[in-house]
DNA sequence: CACAGTTTTTGAATAGTGTTCATAATGATA
DNA sequence: TATCATTATGAACACTATTCAAAAACTGTG
């Protein structure tokens, strides 16, 4: 097992699949992009789904990690949130071909939105929750408001905003001008 | 040219997609349930694609007409983008594969779609963009906020709780309930 | 170095599915 | 009924994920 070759692999099929969309992409091109053949692919990861799920499970769970860490800096619940969507629209902003993935392609596939939400996924949306219930026993937060609801609000609108930013070819917007517009929305609403 | 067969189809389409996602979905199934041999799927529509795209037009449009017919009714903009997260909600509720198919597979339409123009969808967020740009006039809604970030915000959240809710085989939550709570939260975000 | 055994790689063969098209069935007209 | 036009069919074709028999590249040993 040659450890450079399956790191290869997994980016040309980032490049690939944010090029062509993850079910137009084919494996061949992946593997000469990779500069191995088709059927190598198959020594490496199980099948294409395994593909992109091992893009999902090895280029996200590092960026979780820094997220957690960073969150942990913060001292107040807002700061949390405020911190979390500017933080994950500058790694948007970092990894465009990572970020079109996470945002488009995963969600084509009723089966990774939901195999793959009870594992790395649901952790990154609960930091969000985490942080608006903390708000809540605080004092700060609105009761009434379920946090399960509140963090997939968050993040339902982070990421639509991030998605469309990533595919529209003319960036006629600044993304780290949109989160803090996101930010205020979010947690002037939260607020009691 | 027969209309009901095109409508069988349209419907089969609908019910496969949402099944099986629209790349796993086989257009011989389609045709099966559909009634017709796999061949007459290509005289009522280009390709696979076509299917999509004419699900689109065709059963958005309606939606989207009694949405617009709805918010006129309504004064305030506050009540307009109350009414439209009540609404969308209860649509998604009633039409859970036509909700499947917008809520998952909407993006990467837009996507490889992309010369395709989506208008219509266009023009179904442009209602929020619409009404918040009214109240921002009004002097009653946030400076600051682009109408434009704030209808992909609000349309984002509920997306996203939609998509959770439809896909969640244990529907451990009233969608018209999380309704209420986006709503309390993204109107309070848009006031001044 | 030679060489046998082992691991890794290869790419042509296989299998599954979107699309086409020659043919059949149906419908319309006189 | 006979003839032409329209519509429907499903087997054949093209394309791509996956497999697998054979080749190549390693590894260790005498």
């Amino acid at each position: 097992m040659d450890a450079t070759k399956r790191e290869r692999l997994l980016k040309a099929a980032i490049r690939m699949f944010a090029r062509d969309g993850f079910f137009k992409a084919k494996v061949e091109d992946i593997a000469k992009v990779a500069g191995v053949a088709t059927g190598t692919t198959y020594l490496y990861f199980k099948n294409k789904d395994d593909l992109l799920i091992s893009i999902f499970e090895e280029e996200m769970t590092p960026l979780i990690e820094s997220m957690k860490a960073e969150l942990a800096k913060q001292t107040s619940p807002q700061e949390k949130i405020v911190t979390f969507i500017k933080r994950h629209c500058q790694v948007v902003e970092k990894n465009p071909d990572l970020a079109l993935l996470l945002e488009v392609e995963l969600r084509q596939s009723n089966k990774f939105l939901h195999e793959y939400k009870g594992t790395t996924f649901k952790e990154y949306l609960d930091l969000l929750g985490d942080a608006f219930a903390e708000g809540q026993k605080a004092g700060i937060f609105r009761e009434g408001v379920h946090p399960s609801i509140f963090k997939q609000l968050v993040f339902g609108a982070v990421d639509q905003i991030s998605a469309n930013w990533t595919l529209s070819k003319t960036k006629k917007f600044k993304l780290s001008n949109a989160a803090e517009q996101i930010s205020q929305v979010v947690l002037d609403g939260a607020k009691k």
